[in-house]
DNA sequence: CAGAAAAGTTAGTACGTACTAAAATACGGT
DNA sequence: ACCGTATTTTAGTACGTACTAACTTTTCTG
């Protein structure tokens, strides 16, 4: 068969997760599954430091490093992203908004699944992260509704409004806190379905509260008192803690 | 910057929608949410009469049929279908699997939304199609018992058990009865909420008798009798109407 | 401050999914 | 049996997203 040139004739949008949101005002901005995942990514990597690096995302989304820094350039063509060349990324505004708002999807199908479905708190990072991308703001509306708007989720993490605020209090890391400290457990971050269920085995979990006892050297254990129990857990563990530290 | 040959070396697994159902056993079969909605397609008009079509698939997934032809191959190569060249497409026993997984999904989703969250039956079919390549299994079967484990969805049609089988009941069109004929409405086809709020305004629900009253010539209007009142409506709507045909 | 290590980018490739245009096949009516 | 139309497939292209390899830039350390 001979050559055929294709010529291109506009064709329709493709790829993008459409969710139903008919907004006939201004933009459409459809994004796929994969560009949330890296705004979601962003976000929390600059509330951990500053200005997201490109293999700290990497690693995070489990993706090749190079494969990020195509994507970045994507995602700030659509201005959803501002990435300074070799000195990491940050979120535009409109980007910031996205982010938000799947955090809130997410935040709220977690409280959701526990409250309504029977799941356990350490059971639902997995389903709201595929839910998230494929609920409809109907949808998640009707389940904040039926949750009496929640403010927090089942790991103690705040649920940013509709609108796109969230309440970021200011919290410290288990891991960072000096012996003799005490705090209110907040929340705690991570994916890790066996992190979650080892932890809330010991009773660390959103509300409780603890004191450190003591901590021991070359990243030994540290040793709280939980309850009037004491545990001793790793450094590694305890970084993904999240407290509100307190008067003694 | 001079040629380099990328050696392929094994890359993992990619594009494919992980739904975190772990099965070590045997095969992984992670498909794409599209090859999942082509599976479906191909069900349903393998129903509605014999090996589906390419034009009919193109038609009813809104896709160029060129596009069809191309994914039918890789389906047949991932053996869920058979195609005969020119011929249509059938599902295999593996492609009829998930194809009614995914109903089930997609049903029990309705259910749900409908009975828990205050949808309205006419407004939950998209919602369902998006969420259906999302939820696990858990969150299917965790659905299902909440509601009791319902057999059939809001529409009235049938739904498959976790194990694929499902109640297929021998049901005509409201457009193909004949003049004083009587019958149940078993369910409404269609993902048109205009027409499913259309027929529902006029009391043509699951459930409801409806009687034949006249029919006009040159693809006129169909009168039925609805409870006390008599409704006409056209042809086309009327071949969305499955109903059980009764004895007068 | 130089050189090594770390971090990031570019180049080239692959695959899934879509498109248009054009060719091939099948089918119904004369 | 033939021809035109409908259906389907192939050819060629595009884009998003991923990969590895190799290169560049920045940062850290002796």
């Amino acid at each position: 068969m001979t050559a055929a040139r294709a010529v291109t004739t506009t064709p329709k949008r493709r790829g993008a997760v459409s969710r139903g949101d008919g907004q006939p005002p201004s933009a459409p901005l459809e994004l796929t599954l994969q560009a949330e995942d890296y705004l979601k990514a962003i976000y929390e990597l600059e509330r951990e430091g500053d200005a997201a690096g490109t293999n700290a995302l990497a690693d995070r989304l489990d993706i090749a490093a190079a494969s990020v820094s195509g994507m970045l350039q994507r995602l700030a063509r659509l201005g959803l992203v501002k990435t300074e060349r070799y000195h990491g990324t940050r979120l535009t505004a409109a980007g910031r908004a996205v982010a938000l708002q799947l955090i809130r999807r997410h935040r709220i199908i977690e409280s959701y699944l526990v409250a309504r479905l029977g799941f356990a708190w350490d059971d639902v990072h997995d389903e709201a992260e595929r839910l998230e991308h494929a609920a409809s703001p109907q949808l998640i509306e009707a389940m904040a509704r039926v949750l009496g708007n929640p403010t927090a989720d089942p790991h103690g993490a705040p649920i940013p409004t509709a609108s796109g605020e969230i309440a970021e209090r200011e919290l410290a890391s288990l891991a960072a806190l000096d012996v003799g400290a005490s705090a209110r457990v907040a929340g705690v971050n991570g994916r890790d379905p066996r992190l979650l269920r080892y932890l809330g085995e010991r009773g660390i979990r959103p509300g409780v509260k603890v004191r450190i006892e003591s901590r021991e050297p070359f990243d030994g254990p540290i040793v709280v008192t939980v309850g009037r129990e004491k545990q001793a857990i790793s450094p590694g563990a305890a970084a993904h803690v999240r407290v509100e530290p307190k008067a003694p």
